[in-house]
Order: structure tokens, then C-alpha cells, then sequence
DNA sequence: CGGTGTGAAGCGCTTCACAGCG
DNA sequence: CGCTGTGAAGCGCTTCACACCG
């Protein structure tokens, strides 16, 4: 078991552990003991020389007779990714899109993943509880996030605020933001951001429906 | 201006596309006359030598002396990315997060990409127009996609009914897909496939938050 | 045999670096 | 000068291909 970070590890390896991880996870819903890579691999949309690279990242073995210890491989999984006492997120912007991630991750319904307070400006959704998820006034927003050492945060505001917003949210302390505005969000190099840009994709989407798409399906 | 397709171009690209000309359009908004390679770099996140190399892309030269005509070079985007009749959109499963992707693309908010059908099978549901989108249930979805001539789905249905939708749509003659269940969506090689699960990207943002991320900003 | 683990090759995207030009 | 356009180099990720093993 190595615990050292020294072996550099890519983004994109970090997201596909976390497939991996949900498909393993449905896999012993159904009873299944052991997963040979190409199996995992069809279920994920790769190749199965990726999975078996991907698990020397994890440092997990398998057995060439059995394949992977389902259960086994998924804590592996899990003793990579996650942070042992669990990860608090705060989300800013209570519309739509603010709510759809709230049904997904508020609540305690993720173990390892809480998100733990959410922020708007509108005065009418503010100091009520939705979805499981306390609503602050965004004036409380560096206090709150200090008090409870919150280092991960989602932005669902409008574009134009959203640069404000992270400039806000770094102040504060985060050290991560998932960001939906669709516009990038600019950022120090100590903090990680990632923006999912849904009219981007759209029209990504909507090139290749019409181009005659000779791609393969892409896992981000 | 070459029309043909022949020249292979990524996917990445089409996707900073589509940034850049919103990126113009707000310039436009602001008044800007022309916009040098680098300008419009910092304000996407990426370099200048890849701005000018997305540029030849589309075929469009700038002035060494004034940089981009703002106005022209996003047409001349729109003009490489758009269908010049528009295209229409179905949307799967009306959740939260249907809805929030329904009040950015229906009802004609976008001038070529446009949200014409929505489908669920909750009977509460159908047969009703939500922000400003036709709602049916999930029998008429063959039909409906049939008569209206859509290519392009998207799907916000829960994890286990994806797949199947997506045959369904398929089956339709839907051509591109946008996925936003968290299980990775299998295609034949005609159809082309993004899936964006939030689940996943917000496990990876939770990582590198913790991890001292020396990793730059992506763009997708 | 049919798996896993992994050095090495391959490939695509990004960046460099410089010619050309007003 | 400073910017654009672009061949060529660089780099990181993916895939190949094979040693090894039960």
C-alpha cells in the first residue's frame, strides 16, 4: 500500500475511479463476487487495458484467474478517493439547477459527499431548509463556510455573478468549485475548478447530430 | 471558406467553439469593435496559440494590425456551428434538473437550438406545457421525435432507465445524445454521445480540493 | 489457455517558435 | 514593433503487446 501522492495521478483517471466505483457498487447489488477487467471496462465505455492502468493507480491487484475481488477493488476505490471523516460542500444559487444537485447530494444521501449549506440572495429562499439543506443569505456566506470548514463548492448562479461568487468562495477558505455558469471560472493555481458547461455540451450534441458523428463516446 | 468536412476536427475544439462565440457575443454587448487572440484567451482559460489554432478551424483569418473583427468572427462561428434552419431538441424525464435545463433552452430562449418536447411517464406530469415546452408521455416518444423531425435527445432520467431510453430514442432516429444520468450511455459508433455526470465531476473537484492541486483550470 | 501487470509504442492535442506582414 | 498563421516539437493519455502466472 503506497500512501505517498509523489506518482502524479491525471484528472481524468480520478473521474473514471469514480464510475468505477458506482458500477462496482451495482455489481454487488447483484450479487456478484469478482469482475474481470473487460467486464468493468464494457459497463464503463473504455477499454479494458484502461481499467487494469487505471487500478495500478489505486495500487489494487488482482487475481489473474478470478479477476478483481468485487467488494475488495471497491474499498480500494473508496480508500483512494474519499477523505476518511467525509467532505462538506456548500452550493451557491437555489434555482433549478441549484435544487436538482441539492436532491442528489443534500440530506446525508451521498456518504462520503454532504453538501451541507446552501446560499442565495433572493430574501424569499433564504433561511429555510430544502431538499434536506440549510438556506443562508449570501452575506453569511464566508462566516458560514469558515465556521464549518467547508472546502468544496458548486456554483449555480448566473453567469455574470459567477466569477464574484468564486472570488467569494476562495476568500473563504474553499479549495475546490464545481462551477455550471456558463462561463469560466478564473482562479489561482492552488485551487481546483472544473466547469460543466450544459449549453456547451448541448451544442456539441446537436454539431455531431448532424456532421456524421465517426466518434467514439467520450467519458468526459 | 471550405465546406468540406474533410478535415477532421476535434471535439474539443467545437466545444471552445461554442465558448469563444458566447465569449463574442458578450464582447459585442460591450461595445468591442476587434479582439486580439490573447484577449480572447484569457477570458477563456486557454491559450492564444489555441485560440488562433481553433480559428483555423473555422477558416476565418484575422488583421495582424486590430486582431478579430468581434461581429464577423462570431458569425463566422455560428455559420460553422449552427444548422441554418435551427435544430429542435427532445428532453427525457422532467425532474429537477429537466427543468432547469428546459428554462435555458425552451421556448425559443436560444436562437438555433431550441427544447420542442419533453417526455415522461408520470401520467401528473404529460400533456402539459412547462416553461414554455410540450410535455407528452413516454409512449408517444417514437412518434412525437418521428413527426417533428429531431435528432438531438436529452436525457435526465434516473440511472436505471437510461439505457433503455436512449434505445428508444435511437430507435427514434435521434443522432446525438446528452446524458446526464450517472451511468455511461452505449451507442453504436453513428450516434454521438456526451455524458455529463455531475456525480462524478463533483467526486473529482472533492479530490483535488484536498489534494494541494497543482492541475490547471479545464475547459470541458 | 485466459486472465493480470506493465514497458514501450502510438496518437492527438497543445504549445513553441518563427516567418510574414501592416 | 506586435500580432496572426502555422510547421514542428513536446507532452500526456491511451493502446499495444508481451511476460508472467494459476
Amino acid at each position: 500500500m503506497r500512501s505517498l501522492g509523489s506518482n502524479v495521478i491525471s484528472v481524468k483517471t480520478i473521474g473514471r475511479l469514480s464510475m468505477y466505483r458506482r458500477l462496482l457498487a451495482s455489481l454487488l447489488g447483484e450479487g456478484a463476487q469478482y469482475v474481470y477487467s473487460h467486464q468493468l471496462a464494457h459497463k464503463a465505455g473504455v477499454t479494458a487495458a484502461q481499467v487494469r492502468r487505471d487500478m495500478m493507480a489505486v495500487g489494487y491487484s488482482g487475481s489473474p484467474t478470478k479477476g478483481y475481488d468485487v467488494r475488495e477493488l471497491a474499498e480500494s476505490i473508496g480508500h483512494f478517493l474519499d477523505c476518511p471523516d467525509g467532505q462538506s460542500v456548500a452550493l451557491v444559487g437555489i434555482g433549478n439547477l441549484g435544487r436538482a444537485i441539492l436532491s442528489y447530494f443534500a440530506g446525508g444521501r451521498r456518504p462520503h459527499l454532504s453538501i451541507v449549506a446552501a446560499f442565495d440572495k433572493d430574501p424569499y429562499k433564504v433561511n429555510r431548509v430544502v431538499l434536506g439543506c440549510r438556506c443562508y443569505p449570501m452575506e453569511d456566506l464566508v462566516p458560514v463556510i469558515q465556521d464549518k470548514g467547508i472546502r468544496v463548492g458548486v456554483i449555480t448562479v448566473p453567469a455574470g455573478e459567477a466569477q464574484p461568487v468564486a472570488d467569494t468562495l476562495i476568500r473563504a477558505g474553499i479549495k475546490g468549485i464545481l462551477n455550471f455558469a456558463p462561463v469560466p471560472i478564473r482562479a489561482g493555481s492552488q485551487i481546483y475548478v472544473e466547469d460543466i458547461d450544459m449549453a456547451m455540451s448541448l451544442e456539441k450534441v446537436a454539431f455531431f447530430a448532424r456532421k456524421g458523428s465517426l466518434e467514439k463516446e467520450v467519458g468526459k
